[in-house]
RNA sequence: GCGAGAGUGGCGGAACUGGUAGACGCGCUGGAUUUAGGAUCCAGUAGGUAAUUCCUGUAGGGGUUCGAGUCCCCUCUCUCGCACCA
């Protein structure tokens, strides 16, 4: 055995090794093994993997060693989200194809990935750029298509300047901007593709109430995203007209208070209702309003805008006349894009009213407590309720109360009454209960080349006709004759002899579809794939994906909360529809590790705290690091400095104490490299046969080995290296003494490789290997994961703090089967008690086992 | 504005259902060894204090309790998500 642990030689040494045994190759024996399927969300293929992914794929190379010494047969996989823009764009700005861009990078990071010696099964490697791959995109395209869960439709959509194509919803920040190029977003109106997710709303709304092993922040993110409200849809007559608007509202029980109706400014009512008088001021404020929303969507909060339109329509309820306003706070893309106002009942009607000076009817009388709540001030009415003074009101009446100038309900409670009138509209038949979404249908389309290009020919005569699944897939076309510059169109429409194919129904000539799909498509089923990954004839089989799925721990970023998370939902439960698998939720547990980010000093000198990104260019590579400490010092550090779930600021502080301790481990076996291959370690010891040295070594280990273990079930990775720490430390300390006998040295020495193994696994695999010898041919992890033995955890004796009137005032060590009446006594006699206590009348005396005495005295 | 989470030494962070706050690490200080060390080992390290003493301390203020980082109320700060969703 060496002095020191040279690292440099021992990692590409043990990948090679476990690349030779395929210690990382799922599903290979028929043991009979319990499957366990781990995944960490695959990269997109940047160039280099920098410190944020390597706290993702460490966090799955540990589960995924711990859970092979536990005895299952792990599922492991890895691959490229390779589809995507920055090929495109380093396409166009250095010549070449973004297909050799791309595979590129994907090689030098698969190169990164073995010299971090992660643990993955390259057999399932996949990249979605590959025709073998989006060949099943295509597929399932179709398949969403056949069940009519894609369509086409012309829609006002976001519209990303800079990258020149469209951009879902869930894909443009709150600011308006867009999640990849950060361009503020534009409204532009075009012909896309969409899948159906609102068809599954409510079912990808009920099931995160299974998924129990998510943590709560991503499904209530989920949970408001989707947004379901129940409410009415109420049917308002226009006045002299054949129209009706149609409303949808959560507050009917706010109807009398109606005192005017709002159209957005795209509602296609709008003009109809107009009369000639405000016809101008209408178009004008429509344009506006359009253009408006382009500029900035953030605006509006405060201020309201709005024009009447000199229509009007009828309160069914008392047939009262009220009038047709166009504003853009009424959003139209949202229920029916027309709401009914109430000013005394919602914050925004009320300012709108406040500022164009339309009636407030009070209908809602609030119980006494709850009015200073909102800043709500009561207020005086007339006699039909119309309040006078608005601005003294100071804002809506947004709680709960009693029905007024409300005709017969008058009296009721606003919630029975909210009952009576729905079902009252119902059975009159201008009105009904429904449900909505705020969830929108996924738009797909991408006017960009490198994407799966979406499997649909256009046919003069016989319109979409999809494209045969045995003609798949539908290739991007090579060479380097590609124009990539975005002009709004996907390059691909200037590829005639791509685009123009025969129809494969009537033969005419017919196009090609242009577009590509969004590279979320690509992502949404990887994880299916995974489980067979090399199937040529089925986009997977069922038997394997029954087999391996769920994912029974996946590990990303919680950036990804709504968007990949929500899509991959819903193709999973579109899947299991189809009859493809059985389960319909494709991730078990989730884990959202906390991002890796970096302080950075701006030139005006102040400091910005950053996620780290290739594309914000504070990447920090992992390789040097990795060169420069070894691969188990660089995770360990990682690990080590912070609970994974936490944001962490990247420094490289702290690896010279992984370093240390390696070291340190390292120099304990070689001060002991003589016992080993001389004996065979007792795995348990009798602890009453046991020299105080012994035994504390002993404890300390078992202890460890319960500590190392739950903590690792509950993701405190961070703690359970601590624990490590401590029993290095206390070896330490203890091997100094002479009675700590080799049999109990060598029994802890062989157990901590073990523990070792998921932290720093070259690092444990060597030392194995020097335990059992050159000739020895196993991996530390075919080796089972310790169990602790309890009656080590067991002890003699207990250490009691003393508290005199809540503080501490002394500590008592009793024999641990001492009753509380031994404790107490032995507690009111100790010296350092009776200092506090003397003189005074103890009036109570609380004993907590196993932990303290607690006197009050006076 | 709404929703969620967080605030503990110089720093990263520990602390199970209320029970000795600061585990473990970084850094720092002192010592040992060494030709030398940014190597190794030992000791110390929340603040105050002459003290192995006592006092004060978990963003701030109140409360419950024998006992509060932990529970309750109020305030402040930060992070994230949603943002006119009717």
């Amino acid at each position: 055995m060496n002095e020191q642990y040279d690292f440099q030689l021992a990692e590409p040494r043990w990948q090679a090794f476990w690349e030779k045994i395929k210690l990382s190759n799922a599903g290979l024996s028929d043991t009979g093994k319990p499957k366990y399927y781990c995944l960490e969300m695959f990269p997109y293929p940047s160039g280099d993997l920098h410190i944020g992914h390597m706290k993702n794929y460490a966090i799955g190379d540990l589960i995924t060693r711990f859970k092979i010494m536990q005895g299952y047969d792990v599922l492991h996989p890895m691959g490229y989200d390779a589809f995507g823009l920055p090929a495109e764009n380093a396409a166009i700005k250095n010549g070449g194809h973004p297909k050799d861009w791309t595979q590129q990078n994907m090689n030098a990071m698969h190169s990164a990935f073995k010299k971090m010696g992660i643990l993955y099964d390259w057999d399932r490697e996949l990249a979605t750029c590959q025709p073998e791959y989006y060949k099943w995109t295509q597929y399932l395209f179709l398949l969403l298509y056949s069940r009519g869960l894609a369509y086409r439709k012309e829609a006002l959509v976001n519209w990303d300047p800079v990258d020149q194509t469209v951009v879902a919803n869930e894909q443009v920040s709150a600011e308006g901007c867009s999640w990849r190029s950060g361009a503020l977003v534009e409204k532009k109106s075009i012909v896309q593709w969409f899948l159906k997710i609102t068809d599954y709303a409510d079912r990808l709304l009920q099931d995160l109430d299974r998924l129990e092993h998510w943590p709560e922040t991503v499904r209530t993110m989920q949970r408001n995203w989707i947004g379901k409200s129940r409410g009415v849809e109420i049917e308002f007559q226009v006045t002299d007209s054949p129209d009706k608007i149609r409303v949808f509202t959560t507050r009917p029980d706010t109807l009398f208070g109606m005192t005017y109706v709002v159209l957005a400014p795209e509602h296609p009512l709008v003009h109809a209702v107009t009369t000639e008088k405000y016809r101008s001021q209408v178009t004008e404020y429509c344009k506006s309003a359009e253009k408006m929303s382009e500029i900035n969507r953030l605006a509006a909060t405060e201020d309201k805008t709005g024009s009447p339109t000199g229509g009007y329509v009828v309160n069914p309820v008392n047939g009262e006349k009220v009038p047709i306003w166009v504003a853009d706070y009424v959003i139209g893309s949202y229920g029916t894009g027309a709401v009914f106002a109430c000013p005394y009942g919602d914050e925004r009607d009320y300012a709108f009213a406040c500022k164009y000076d339309l009636p407030i009817r009070k209908v809602i009388e609030p119980a006494q407590n709850t009015l200073i709540e909102n800043g709500f001030v009561n207020v005086e009415t007339d006699e039909n309720g119309f309040v006078i003074d608005k601005k003294s009101m100071q804002n809506a009446c947004v709680v709960d109360g009693e029905m007024v100038f409300s005709g017969e309900y008058n009296g009721m409670s606003n919630r029975d009454f909210w009952r009576a009138i729905a079902d009252r509209m119902e059975k009159e038949g201008w009105g009904k209960q429904t449900v909505t979404y705020r969830l929108r249908d996924w738009l797909v389309s991408r006017q960009r080349f490198w994407g799966a290009p979406i499997p649909i020919i256009h046919c003069p005569s016989c319109g979409e006709i999809p494209v045969h699944t045995d003609q798949l897939p539908v290739r991007l076309p090579e060479g380097d004759n590609i124009d990539y510059m975005p002009k709004g169109k996907s390059p691909l429409a200037a590829h005639s002899e791509w685009v123009n194919v025969p129809c494969p129904k009537c033969g005419d000539a017919a196009q090609r579809d242009t577009d590509t799909m969004d590279t979320f498509v690509d992502s949404s089923w990887y994880f299916l794939r995974f489980c067979d990954a090399r199937n040529d004839n089925a986009i997977f089989d069922q038997k394997s994906a029954n087999h391996w799925m769920p994912v029974d721990q996946y590990i990303g970023g919680v950036e990804h909360a709504i968007l990949h998370l929500l899509y991959a939902r819903f193709i999973q439960k579109v899947v299991h529809d189809h009859g493809l698998t059985e389960h319909s939720e494709p991730f078990k547990a989730l884990f959202t590790q906390g991002m890796v980010q970096t302080r950075q000093i701006m030139p005006d000198g102040s400091e910005i705290v950053a996620t780290m990104s290739k594309s914000k260019g504070n990447a920090v590579p992992v390789l040097p690091f990795v060169q420069e400490y070894g691969s188990d010092a660089a995770r360990l550090t990682i690990l080590f400095a912070s609970p994974p779930d936490r944001d962490m600021i990247w420094s490289e502080e702290g690896v010279d104490g992984s370093v240390r301790l390696m070291s340190r481990i390292w120099r304990l076996y070689y001060n002991y490299q003589d016992i080993f291959g001389k004996m065979k370690f007792p795995k348990t010891f009798d602890l009453s046969n046991l020299n105080p040295t012994d035994k504390s070594a002993y404890q300390k280990l078992h202890w460890a080995i319960k500590k190392i273990t739950d903590d690792m079930s509950d993701f405190h990775f961070n703690t359970a290296i601590a624990a490590i720490y401590e029993l290095t430390n206390l070896l330490y300390k203890l091997k100094e003494h002479d009675d700590l006998s080799d049999p109990v040295m060598g029994g802890i020495l062989e157990t901590l490789v073990l523990l070792l193994g998921p932290f720093v696994p070259h690092f444990a695999e060597e030392l194995w290997r020097q335990i059992r010898g050159a000739t020895y041919e196993k991996s530390v992890f075919h080796q089972s994961w310790p169990k602790y033995d309890p009656a080590a955890l067991i002890k003699e004796e207990i250490t009691y703090a003393i508290q005199v009137n809540g503080k501490v005032r002394a500590q008592i060590t009793v024999p641990a089967d001492s009753d509380a009446d031994a404790v107490k006594k032995i507690a009111l006699n100790f010296p350092k008690v009776q200092k506090w206590t003397g003189g005074k009348k103890i009036k109570r005396v609380i004993v907590v086992a196993k932990k303290l005495v607690s006197i009050v005295a006076k």
